[in-house]
DNA sequence: GACATAATAT
DNA sequence: CATATTATGT
């Protein structure tokens, strides 16, 4: 019954990942609304221009394919640079201000970060705000991590439920979920990542070391139920959240988001950085600046059925620090 | 309408 | 901080 095999895509995915395209230097679609209001833009994909980048994002694949019409949608009132539309000049009467964010949507990107700080943290340690942390990614707060993070637990629950595993240790190339399959949407991205540490399913002796570092193992588990022709990347009509906007009047202004997620060198602005860590960590220095150097794009997860897919805008203003 | 994800409330 | 619930969107 499976025609086809499906190739795992997240075995290679980890860093294989030739990123054909433009790196985009860390900054995903990111648009502060203040800049949206400011410059009075209005986020369409179409354009092209230029500036940005381009958006096709084309990951294996896909390759051109892909025509993501940026689909924008506001739900209920996240975005605010709708109203002021038009008007072209005028108006304004909108203020703006009212910023809310929108909604935060974890791409794949994102969530290797968060699972990769997890993993670096050690359950332990492993909390939301120790997380968020180490992500290091601006505009991300401790409620969305706290939210993505139970999420992710639940999912490795399952997961020790099941005895799959995953990969622990190295090795573990073949663990498949088979069978039974793990279901869950969570495997798609979830799956998608090196599992921190394999969960006390036996060998309860206080064995908790877990490995300082996260071993990269790719999870064998996909069972899409969709047709897995391609990767599996965007089955639905979904556009991918990544985009850039080109900054108007202003061209010289330049994202400053994300900018200081891990450099190798100094960060020029004062890190927040992990201040400090939980003693209980003890013994475990922060990664190397490196390993989060693997980031790559993936499109969306599916809907598990019926539904599921959403998109929506991520990023956010990095406007002042957390 | 169902399912899925993220935000929010407890 | 963890969990449960609600809200939104597909």
């Amino acid at each position: 019954m499976r025609e086809d095999e499906e190739p795992s895509w997240f075995a290679r995915w980890e860093e294989q990942l030739p990123a054909p395209d433009e790196l985009m230097p860390l900054s995903q679609s990111l648009i502060t609304p203040d800049l949206a209001v400011a410059f009075d833009i209005q986020t369409h994909g179409g354009g092209g221009g230029g500036g940005a980048a381009g958006g096709g994002v084309g990951v294996d694949g896909m390759g051109g394919g892909g025509g993501v019409g940026a689909a924008e949608m506001n739900g209920g009132a996240s975005s605010a640079a709708g109203s002021s539309g038009g008007g072209g000049g005028g108006g304004g009467d909108e203020p703006a201000r009212t910023l809310k964010r929108p909604r935060l949507v974890w791409t794949p990107q994102l969530h290797k970060r968060f699972v990769d700080a997890v993993a670096h943290l050690g359950i332990k340690n492993a909390v939301p705000k120790t997380i968020m942390q180490l992500m290091s990614v601006d505009g991300l707060t401790r409620e969305n991590v706290a939210s993505h993070l139970q999420k992710y637990r639940l999912y490795l629950k399952r997961m020790q439920g099941h005895g799959s595993g995953g990969g622990g240790g190295g090795g573990a190339g073949g663990s498949h979920s088979s069978g039974s399959g793990t279901d869950a949407a969570t495997e798609h991205l979830f799956a998608t990542g090196p599992v921190p540490f394999l969960p006390p399913g036996r060998g309860p002796a206080g064995a908790d070391p877990y490995p300082p570092f996260a071993p990269m193992a790719a999870h064998p588990a996909a069972h899409h139920h969709h047709h897995p022709s391609q990767i599996g990347h965007f089955h639905h009509p979904a556009a991918r959240p990544l985009g850039h906007y080109s900054s108007g009047p202003g061209a010289g202004f330049d994202h400053g988001f994300l900018s200081r997620a891990v450099a190798g060198g100094g960060p020029p602005v004062g890190p927040p950085g992990i201040h400090r860590m939980v003693g209980a960590g003890a013994g475990m220095a922060m990664m190397a600046p490196s390993s989060f150097a693997d980031e790559l794009d993936l499109g969306s997860r599916g809907g598990g059925g019926g539904g599921g897919g959403r998109r929506e805008l991520t990023l956010f203003p990095t406007s002042g620090d957390h």
